[in-house]
DNA sequence: CTGAAAGCGCTAACAT
DNA sequence: ATGTTAGCGCTTTCAG
């Protein structure tokens, strides 16, 4: 390995030199600046960053801890994470922890603080009390995806109006005419997606209606549960106009059994999801859906977490995500006359 | 911050020990390993990982470069590949390029050799050639997916017998009787998908036939890719009873397409792919594929890395992953008479 | 079994 | 404008 010093001997200066041309681009003079980086490109120098970290007592990595990358929105969340951090001139170091909350917690422990300067925290397992011991202790934490904006939590987050999401979902059907809905209701890590179910609730009383409690079925939060959830909601209650689903993956999974059950999609019942992951503009009939701004989200997180990194100790602040947006695609309709 | 030195003070020892008993459980009096654990509990005491890298010369993380998180085979890959080094006692650190060759030489550059012990490869737009110097002035590197088990790289790599698979998909279209059959070969970062497409075309001949240089569509690698490629496809040729691609995700927007043209999978058409991504199992119909052992290669190349970092400057190595095996789902079937 | 001391590669005052 | 000097927090001989 070439170190500093090998290169300042071959540049006839000192570490200290070298440092700086790698640094200020001032107060060395343009002769030696010419000297210094052709030693570092004859050696072939690259800095340790283990070594900077350690004298600076900072590194420049973020970290982003997700339950399960395998569940494809979080490759998008990742994608545009990573592209904001790389602007701030940070890596990004994705921690997945199996839906397991104790790799979560090794994680915590290990990375926070030290390998990387602060911690993005996507649903995962672990309490929020638990969370502010570590950020008290280490590196800032920040909820990437916050589902309470009404609630702010003891840490800082970004807050997605998801009960927004819901409600716009339910208008979009009761506007269509939809009377008789399903609803399939996510249990991912991070629990249940509540402020979904909820809005979308209000909105439909506000309408005068109700949803029959035996056409909401809780389920896990992918496409093979939504799958066998609607089998069964469908059984259960088959005069169903219209399904709604807390997300895209379960909406998804709703849309194939309903074809596989000899329903069509939507003629026969219309099917809309949350979040507008990419497989829900690529699956057909293509998803309506209520989308989730994935990339504002990501950018919204990452900013507010070096904000924090750069001026710690302040109050936790809760930022709002932009407003979800419904997209009207193929999956939905007004129901058959009769 | 607290440090080794302020535990050692509280436990009334010297850093050594509690170095010592931070690793070696013995060489130290029981009574205490006691109070030095007390004090480390006490004080909520967690290493620097970047200073225990600096002093140890090596640190406990791997690095995963790969051109698009987004593409849903990556994620199943990082899974496993996070499994893997977990269990080995190595952090994995995601490295996206984001499909652009310069940020994958920053990675290279900066994560190689410092903040990771060393780089596993998937598919990326950098050279092989490129990637030996990076291999010889920093950490090693290995290629995770190796198309080519005929002619290994100069560096060492897991490689996959693609054109076994494409064999395999072949042979099990001509079984059902398949004589028109279109192909889709994909173009993703990485280069064309040739051992595939040759695999598949060797095996055709084989059995006398040959594919129509017209039938085959070379593309992107995606869904939607495949959907177009595929409407084209089915418009220069609208007698073809089969298609092949050489990748499930095109795979995926082939049917797609076909049941968007009215053409139903498999009665009309059949569609093929390879991966066996957890996708492959979800759309409707479930698609036939030739199953790449994904798990068995993140193992195999985490495995192999490991390896390396521990005996370097071995000849590169190349392990042949387990073969390609035939999944046979719903989306292929014997051609309708006529 | 425990302590003292050197050093990993780099940065950041402070001198010169 | 450049050199000197001290660490950053930890590991690791080497003594005692």
């Amino acid at each position: 390995m070439v170190t500093l010093a090998e290169v300042a001997k071959r540049a006839r200066v000192t570490a200290a030199t070298v440092s700086n041309v790698l640094r200020n681009r001032e107060k060395v003079k343009p002769e030696t600046v010419e000297r210094v980086l052709a030693a570092i490109n004859e050696l072939g120098y690259r800095p340790n960053l283990n070594a900077r970290a350690l004298a600076e007592g900072r590194s420049p990595t973020l970290a982003l801890m997700l339950s399960n990358i395998t569940n494809p929105f979080y490759p998008e969340f990742v994608l545009a994470a990573e592209r904001a951090a790389r602007k701030a001139g940070f890596f990004l170091m994705v921690c997945n922890t199996d839906d397991n909350a104790d790799i979560g917690r090794a994680y915590l422990n290990q990375i926070a603080g030290t390998l990387a300067e602060g911690m993005l925290v996507m649903n995962t397992d672990i309490e929020i009390n638990e969370l502010c011991v570590s950020a008290m202790n280490n590196a800032p934490i920040l909820l990437a995806m916050w589902e309470h904006p009404e609630a702010p939590p003891a840490l800082p987050c970004v807050a997605v109006e998801f009960a927004k999401a819901g409600a716009l979902a339910a208008r979009h059907l009761l506007e269509l005419g939809h009377r008789k809905i399903g609803m399939l209701v996510g249990d991912g890590s991070g629990g249940l997606q509540d402020a979904r179910h909820d809005g979308f609730a209000a909105e439909v009383a506000r309408a005068g209606l109700r949803i029959d409690a035996a056409a909401v079925m809780r389920t896990r939060d992918s496409i093979d549960a939504g799958y066998a959830a609607c089998v069964q909601l469908m059984a259960a209650q088959p005069d169903l106009t219209a399904i709604f689903a807390t997300n895209d993956l379960m909406a998804i999974g709703a849309v194939q059994a309903l074809i596989t059950l000899g329903r069509v999609v939507p003629n026969d019942v219309s099917v809309i999801g949350i979040t507008d992951i990419q497989l829900a503009r690529q699956v057909h009939p293509p998803l309506t859906t209520v989308a989730i701004d994935t990339t504002a989200i990501a950018e919204l997180s990452v900013t507010c977490l070096i904000e924090q990194i750069e001026r710690p100790r302040q109050p936790p602040k809760m930022v709002i995500a932009p407003p979800p947006v419904l997209i009207v695609r193929a999956s939905t309709r007004a129901p058959a006359r009769g």
